[in-house]
RNA sequence: CGCGGGGUAGAGCAGCUUGGUAGCUCGUCGGGCUCAUAACCCGGAGGUCACAGGUUCAAAUCCUGUUCCCGCAA
């Protein structure tokens, strides 16, 4: 098939890889713009352009395909593609883009819709201790992630398993169904499910502001807390008023009559919570680098009783 | 040139202000104690102090440049 491609970040490069090693016509890639990012604002491509340069795959980077775009929207026309699949691409299409390919618009989402629609299905889910998420093929409508499924494939979450190490599994996942996905439906031989709308919840970009760890809560929701913000933005805390960021955690067995907070082991970081107790595995410290938490004891002991968060 | 922290033994850190003997916790190796141990005791090996220049009788330490890592902010 020919087709043009529409995603941004990492969890889109394996599903375009796939598509592109499956043998199909990828006549061009569709990203967002480079942003100045990290320390010294140096302006960074995202990963599915750097994927597009290496393989000499034409690449557009619009800033909007609503106002202003319709230059891109002639492109794509002229290009006539069977398909576009959209993954993670961070825009809204206009109609009179999804109205262009003959087997339409198929979105690849990170979750079993129709719960978690939106922008951090995969960390919702972890934070939301559920046993199991997916991905979901849909053709696209004009809604956010509220058209017809086609294929899902589901997959069960980890009990320490962090989101970032789900993004990267469902990535892959991604990638298989995406390319069965147009198999079956060059074929004929997938009949679009409407989602019920009553199902339908909603999972927002997270940001930083969920960051702080609230040691009342129980030690189960602490753990998936952890879990969900790892890699980004990080659940954190301070020891002795340092902030530290916490990337993996397990939930250790007992419980603990201290105040929530404090730490009840400081050989592994055993910390109280509002019920049970978390051991923190992963941390970093500022201006240090990502370590297994006994490496950071060796350097910066913890006096017993200290309490997390003051 | 957005702001800031850092690079010292295999790991994590202190020492730098006020230049002068390389230190701590752990690991590792050998020995001891013990029914036993991730516990305890004794001993050993292991470091061009990121790199390059400069100041000095003398630089991990002071000055300059380079490079890599990290936090904040976006």
């Amino acid at each position: 098939m020919k087709i043009v491609f529409m995603g941004t970040p990492d969890f889109a490069v394996p599903s375009l890889k796939a598509l592109y090693e499956a043998g199909h016509e990828i006549q061009a890639v569709f990203c967002q713009p480079d942003k100045p990012k990290g320390r010294g604002y140096k302006l960074v491509p995202p990963p599915v352009k750097v994927f597009a340069l290496g393989k000499d795959i034409p690449y557009f980077q619009p800033q909007s395909l609503k106002n202003g775009g319709e230059e891109y929207i002639r492109e794509i026309e002229t290009l006539a593609p069977d398909c576009i699949v959209v993954a993670a691409y961070g825009k809204i299409l206009p109609k009179s883009v999804l109205d262009i390919p003959k087997f339409g618009c198929v979105n690849v989402h990170g979750s079993l819709l129709p719960k978690y629609r939106g922008a951090g299905p995969i960390q919702w889910a972890v934070l939301n201790d559920e046993k199991t998420t997916g991905i979901t093929t849909m053709l696209m409508g004009e809604g956010l992630d509220t058209g017809d499924m086609l294929l899902k494939s589901e997959t069960e979450i980890g009990e320490n398993e962090t989101a970032a190490e789900l993004f990267d599994r469902l990535a892959d996942m991604g990638a298989s169904l995406i390319v069965e996905t147009l198999d079956k439906l060059e074929k004929g031989e997938i009949t679009p499910v409407p989602q019920n709308e009553a199902e339908a919840s909603y999972a927002p970009m997270l940001s930083k502001d969920l960051s702080p760890i609230d040691f009342t809560k129980s030690a189960r929701e602490v753990h998936k807390h952890i879990c969900g913000l790892s890699d980004w933005p990080c659940a954190s805390t301070t020891i002795n008023g340092k902030r530290i960021k916490v990337y993996h955690s397990e939930i250790v067995e007992g419980k603990s009559e201290k105040l929530p907070g404090t730490v009840v082991n400081v050989k592994d970081l055993t910390v109280a919570c509002g019920e049970g107790l978390v051991r923190f595995t992963e941390i970093q410290a500022e201006g240090s680098k990502r370590m297994a938490t006994a490496d950071y004891l060796r350097g910066k002991p913890v006096a017993e009783g200290t309490v997390l968060g003051k």
